[in-house]
DNA sequence: AAATTTTACAACCGCAGTTGC
DNA sequence: TGCAACTGCGGTTGTAAAATT
């Protein structure tokens, strides 16, 4: 890509020498970054403006914490997002809504830009294609009760050898869940998830178990006598296990009174999973 | 094989909140 | 207390790469 210079232009009336000149815009350099790194290795994050300065770099000082948050920071987790981080942006966003950054906060390693990314460029194109908005209670609730439950599978199919029905780890797993806090002040707990940023060798579903209120329900009851887990491993399918629950909620009826009474016929797993899955 | 369209993601922009003088 | 500078967030845009026609 081209060099972009640009004058910049200060809100301040009188500009001094040192404040008119050249900003770079565009795509960093790697010797860019280089100076950026080793200027922020050196003093710390933060002060943004003053790196800009300090390190030499043409940018201002937003371009610069930018660049350091989303891609220079040592701890940036780069690749795919995985299964269990496609669930919890999703439990996450029905809770959080656009606040990109408080998601981001419990993906360790994965930045607010990105998730956002995700979300355009995944979810939305998902409600564009299923024609409605993605913020209508049809595609809300699709996320809710076929989207996140099909993940869910995927994710208990691929750690299957590992996942024997689970009780036990609940309880576990509830001492480390998500706290994720209505007046805006959610935290990360200590420990939590460490799989994510590390290399961990914790089982799959005890992680994925600690994420929501859907969890017991999902990998079974034995109280309620509501079991999916079981209704899978009997080899159910998907749409045709008759009893399955989630969330305390009986899909087949949710289904067809969001959906209308047609739903089997038009909102069969051909249809929706199609075009939700192949992602 | 070339042209066109789509996808993925890095980067920019404007705004609001915070901080320091 | 008011103002200017700084910071962080969410929305949007630009573009390289991949996929499709």
């Amino acid at each position: 890509m081209m060099d972009i210079y640009e004058q910049a232009g200060f809100s301040s009336g009188n500009q001094s020498e040192e404040e008119i000149m050249d900003v770079r815009k565009g795509s960093w350099t790697a010797e860019e970054d280089n100076k950026l790194m080793e200027y922020v290795t050196v003093h710390g994050e933060g002060r943004w403006n003053l790196v800009a300065r300090c390190a030499g770099l043409k940018r201002t000082g937003k371009s610069c914490r930018l660049r350091w948050l989303n891609y220079l920071r040592p701890d940036v987790r780069r690749g795919n997002i995985t299964l269990e981080e496609q669930l919890l942006i999703l439990e996450l966003h029905s809770h959080w809504g656009n606040r990109w950054s408080k998601i981001a906060q419990y993906l360790p390693g994965r930045t607010d830009n990105e998730i956002k990314n995700y979300w355009r460029t995944r979810v939305q194109k998902q409600a564009k294609q299923l024609k409605c908005d993605v913020n209508s209670k049809q595609f809300r609730d699709t996320m809710r009760y076929v989207w996140m439950p099909r993940l869910k599978e995927r994710i208990q199919a691929s750690t299957s050898k590992t996942f024997p029905g689970q009780p036990a780890t609940n309880t576990e797993a509830s001492t480390q869940s998500v706290q994720v806090n209505e007046s805006g002040s959610g935290r990360i707990e200590p420990n939590f998830m460490p799989e994510f940023s590390g290399s961990s060798s914790e089982s799959l579903d005890t992680r994925v178990s600690s994420l929501s209120d859907l969890t017991v329900e999902y990998w079974g009851n034995p109280q309620q006598g509501v079991n999916y887990a079981d209704n899978l491993q009997n080899g159910s399918g998907f749409f045709s296990a008759g009893n399955w629950c989630v969330d305390g909620v009986d899909f087949p009826a949710v289904a067809e009174e969001v959906m209308g009474g047609d739903w089997m016929m038009e909102w069969n797993e051909e249809n929706i999973w199609s075009q939700l899955c192949e992602m």
